[in-house]
DNA sequence: TGAGTAAGACTCAAGATGAGAACAACGGAG
DNA sequence: CTCCGTTGTTCTCATCTTGAGTCTTACTCA
């Protein structure tokens, strides 16, 4: 084998077969209390009929780009819309196994987003297929896209704990009670609420106070909610651990 | 912009400019007390002469057997060596922006390794002009490497404080004093020996006792060594922090 | 107006961490 | 062969962090 003749043809685009590369997203939001993922249902063959993450082939832009195009149309967002803006786009593993796709070999680049809540899809033209699905209903997606989500839903829970993310599905203020909320969805589990409130708050960076109150209190009573908005911090340290892995650390 | 067409026109592979796809590894190890990246030198242009993480163009395979076939390769193990099997591979990150190769565009699948020690590159033919090098005397590097390194770097360092894989560094039999060398390599930074190893032994899993010692004590004196090898956990927890990121948040 | 709910401030025990001391076992220099 | 410096391993102790729970107060809804 020589390496360097081998890297140096990789060059040649006659020498091997062909390659298309998209970009698919996992883009969750929380609607009702519970994580949802946008899906798309397929029109044509393969998996027609068959739901799918939103993607789209990578055209003469970066891949960040190609997934944000793609959030916006599938979302209906006009691309310079401030909701758009908000959205956390990060990539999350390109999966590329010859056979994933039964036409060609197809490189996907999967892209995770944390979206504050959205509207439903446009209605009307192609995006008529697309709609926000609680995630513990999904499964029987097209292609990969099983494994993707759930290599997605795996990095979203992780990022919870290290980073100030979860704000990224709340709006510019949010109470300390809408974040516990969010954790709680992606987590699964309830949290205690003083000791969330006491990590919150103490972690340098997480949340900064607005100095506002909501105007009311909660629909089912109790006090007004001081008001945060996200802060400057892009790790959290101490980081706010998931309870009880004992069994899945193995 | 109709999402289902433009999704189903990317597996039309004569609609699009054609793409390559490499995959290119950062892979680690730890020499003389400092971690080390193994690098070649470029035989032809652009970049000729320059050096350049290890890589090479996807064959009929999935991207982790292309990563672990040019690992093989520029290492000059064998194939069906067990030392090969030891060096832990993961994916790390796709790099794939519009003129990041001047020839045409080529999507980098970056791979992150961490390898026992090695021996030295086979000397003779194309890999003669592979070698290892310390990490921080590293700079320069061809195409956009230097990123996809210092992506490597970061990815590395905190793998180890929330995953075992420190271990994969070191042999089947190491002692706790090995195992923090490779923190204090990798972290560049000394840690507590007191704490380290008390830490070491309270995490479920993370190393399990041989029963057996070091047949001699440390070079420079100090009595013999406890040996033990990696145990099963795939997680830490807790997690062992890096000391002293209070600025780095931000 | 009363019942129920939730925000936020506390308390307290248990667990984890950082810094350092102590001691024994060893290699190497002389 | 002996001393010195080095290192593995175990401890101590103060401090910080966490998990679980209580208490007070402000609010909504019936």
């Amino acid at each position: 084998m020589r390496p360097e003749s081998t890297f140096l043809a990789g060059y040649d685009p006659t020498a091997f077969p062909p390659v298309a590369v998209t970009v698919d997203i996992v883009v969750l939001t929380i609607r009702d209390g519970a994580l949802h993922v946008l899906l798309v249902e397929r029109a044509e063959h393969p998996y027609r009929g068959r739901l799918a993450l939103p993607g789209g082939f990578v055209r003469d832009e970066t891949l960040a780009e190609a997934a944000r195009r793609e959030l916006a149309e599938e979302t209906g967002l006009r691309p310079g819309e401030a909701t758009l803006a908000r959205v956390h786009l990060e990539q999350l593993r390109t999966y590329g196994d010859p056979g994933r796709d039964p036409r060609m070999r197809v490189m996907s680049v999967a892209y995770l987003g944390f979206a504050p809540s959205l509207p439903d899809p446009r209605a009307g033209g192609d995006a008529a297929s697309a709609a926000w699905l609680p995630v513990d209903d999904v499964r029987d997606l097209a292609f990969d896209h099983d494994v993707v989500l759930a290599d997605g839903l795996e990095r979203a829970r992780a990022k919870l704990e290290y980073t100030p993310l979860g704000t990224a599905f709340l709006g510019p203020e949010f109470t300390i009670g809408e974040l516990r909320a969010v954790y709680a969805a992606v987590w699964g589990e309830q949290l205690h609420p003083g000791n969330f409130h006491r990590k919150v708050l103490s972690v340098p960076g997480f949340v900064e106070s607005t100095g506002g109150t909501t105007s009311r209190g909660g629909e089912r009573g109790g006090p007004r909610a001081r008001l945060y908005r996200a802060g400057d911090a892009t790790l959290l340290h101490p980081a706010l651990l998931r309870p009880t892995r004992e069994e899945q650390v193995r």
